[in-house]
DNA sequence: TACCAACCATACGGTGGCGTATGGTTGCAA
DNA sequence: TTGCAACCATACGCCACCGTATGGTTGGTA
């Protein structure tokens, strides 16, 4: 993995975004990365000109990881129901693993985040809209579905964390989507398209 | 307020309290609250051994606050439909203030941290648990109702941030609960209590 | 009023991270 | 095979913060 070629921006960015999963932004931090990397400081400012940099490059990255994918991976259903609750699969299966995705997305207060947070959450309400408004909802209603869906998402996503964290151990095997997760994710439909 | 008199224990601990609106627990740093409260490390080694010390205080006196404050302010409501809404309505006209609030409960994977906001998360589903069964649920459900309105307590909480740090402005005038605000509190009281 | 305990200031050494400077390497191209 | 550009290592100074050591103050009590 270490392999003793040289590195480029992108190698930097990636262990940036690994780097968060540990400490959020803070643990971007040049010199921590590049003893992780096997390389030292030269490298780094070789490649960028400060940490902030590293910081945004890495932020940008993720800002296309995020809009990207999941979108996708839904909007090839037809019915609307169907997005939708596919929607709510694929994201709750996955938010275990997404400590990355919940470091980024709930940490407040840091003007070298929230741009890029502020975009990415302003687009999947405005997704999640679309999918109310598909399902027969007023533009009003689905508005306020749309942000409740999302903040059920996030607190989701910060609940997951702590009983994940208990057991350092983690074992690869990705036991996402455990029944209990799988059941909160149906009711969570379930009121969510409840009659206005 | 900065009186020239001697500090005690609680005035770092009420210090470190306010600086978490600044910075998380990173901001309890033993330096800086010394500057803010016009002494110098001297006195603060003398109160306690060290800067842990200090955090884990802060966090037993949030506790605290955290625990007794609200669900006291519901606990004399009579009727369970008028518990939860006024519940809602307590908790979401708060939020904006509450950044304290805000940076302790979404903040994941510190140990210092995490243990006292679990049981502060536990008890506090709990209760909203008890009131959902209260309005008629069935245990399964209502534990799940809980859940989801929990979350979306928390990620109402985060998404509040978005809007609110871009100003830096902020007047005392506390703009609490605007009228989106509401409608949203309007809106996830009607979700969280449609039929099972 | 003299003393002791509570409390605070100052100075120090240590650590971890940032950014700069400067001098290697390495590899491809002429 | 030499040479230059890309890339990296080492060493340095700086800053912010932690914790210790040590010597003041201060205020109440004997």
């Amino acid at each position: 993995m270490t392999s003793a070629t040289r590195l480029s921006k992108d190698d930097w960015i990636a262990a940036a975004i690994d780097a968060i999963e540990h400490g959020g932004i803070a643990a971007i931090a040049v010199e921590p990365l590049a003893a992780g990397l096997g390389t030292t400081k030269g490298s780094f400012y070789w490649h960028f000109t400060n940490r902030d940099e590293l910081i945004a490059a890495t932020m940008q990255r993720w800002e296309e990881l995020a809009t990207g994918a999941v979108i996708a991976s839904v909007s090839e259903v037809a019915d609307p129901m169907d997005r939708l609750r596919q929607l709510l699969r694929v994201v709750f299966g996955h938010a275990r693993e997404d400590r990355i995705e919940a470091r980024i997305v709930l940490a407040p207060f840091d003007v070298r985040v929230s741009p890029t947070v502020e975009r990415v959450t302003a687009l999947r309400i405005e997704f999640l809209t679309s999918l109310f408004r598909g399902l027969g909802f007023g533009r009003a209603t689905a508005a306020k579905r749309a942000r409740i869906a999302y903040a059920a998402y996030l607190g989701h996503l910060r609940l997951l964390l702590d009983t994940t964290q208990t057991s350092a151990d983690a074992p690869t095997t990705t036991r996402t989507s455990t029944s209990a997760t799988r059941a909160y994710a149906e009711e969570l439909l379930r009121v969510l398209t409840s009659p206005a």
